[in-house]
DNA sequence: CCCAGCGAGTTGCATATACAACGCATGGCA
DNA sequence: TGCCATGCGTTGTATATGCAACTCGCTGGG
């Protein structure tokens, strides 16, 4: 399926684009989510990203042991939310360079791609 | 980044509707594709699908192991290629119907987004 | 007041995926 | 002829991801 090659690629594109920086696509995407959305508990930030609650755990472990993130008991009892550390700020801050390198270049390698694999796969011909 | 979510969603859609027949879209690709390019390399798999190439060889072997393909070593001493074995053959007729289904599905659901994520990524807009 | 059920989080397990480092055979080149 | 570079495959390690089963605390019904 081109819809998941594609995805695979742009993966790359951006892990090797944040290499350096010492985290991939996907720990910045929820460092990003999690700065826009604030404090915030793990179950909001599967609903925002589309992640299985066990992933976001997981995730958030990761970057909890890098010290990206602080993580706070909630008032209430139960549960927990989680905001940017200032390690994870800056982090962000650095990173973001970066990223607009590796978005641009998606856009330029993939342009075609994306807009081909788009009409086969909602228009009408064939997927595989 | 919506090209990435997209393609965890796909992923999602196929390898439910492949559940009950125990396999995932990545390996029904690889049977599929195995099918298409007769007798081959692991490495002409990589290309083909564009996978790395030690991901190709831990899904070989996965698919060895289910008896759905076979490996044959090379003629000329290293290498070997591999070939459908008759239940890969027979998996992959079973599983067609419910591969259709996905694709439907997938379709119906994704269409949007995927044009909404294609226009982002390749026309112009900020991509997350 | 107690219990059943629900919702959020965790843990066990499996897959898919990639990069880096290594192994091994082959083929060209000195 | 013998050695090195190159290409293909494997192995080590790490992430990302999902499902299923479990835990635990709250909350609403009785």
């Amino acid at each position: 399926m081109r819809v998941r090659r594609l995805g695979r690629t742009v993966t790359r594109i951006f892990d090797d684009a944040l290499r350096p920086h010492g985290l991939g696509i996907a720990q910045l995407s929820m460092l990003v989510a999690i700065a826009r959305a604030g404090p915030l508990r793990p179950f909001e930030l599967g609903c925002i990203l589309d992640l299985e609650k066990s992933t976001v755990t997981r995730n958030l472990e990761r970057m909890l042991a890098h010290g990206w993130i602080r993580s706070t008991p909630e008032a209430g009892g139960n549960g927990y939310h989680v905001e940017l550390e200032s390690a994870g700020r800056a982090l962000v801050q650095r990173a973001y360079p970066a990223w607009l390198v590796a978005q641009e270049r998606a856009r330029r390698e993939l342009g075609e791609a994306l807009e081909s694999a788009m009409r086969k796969a909602s228009v009408g011909g064939r997927s595989v």
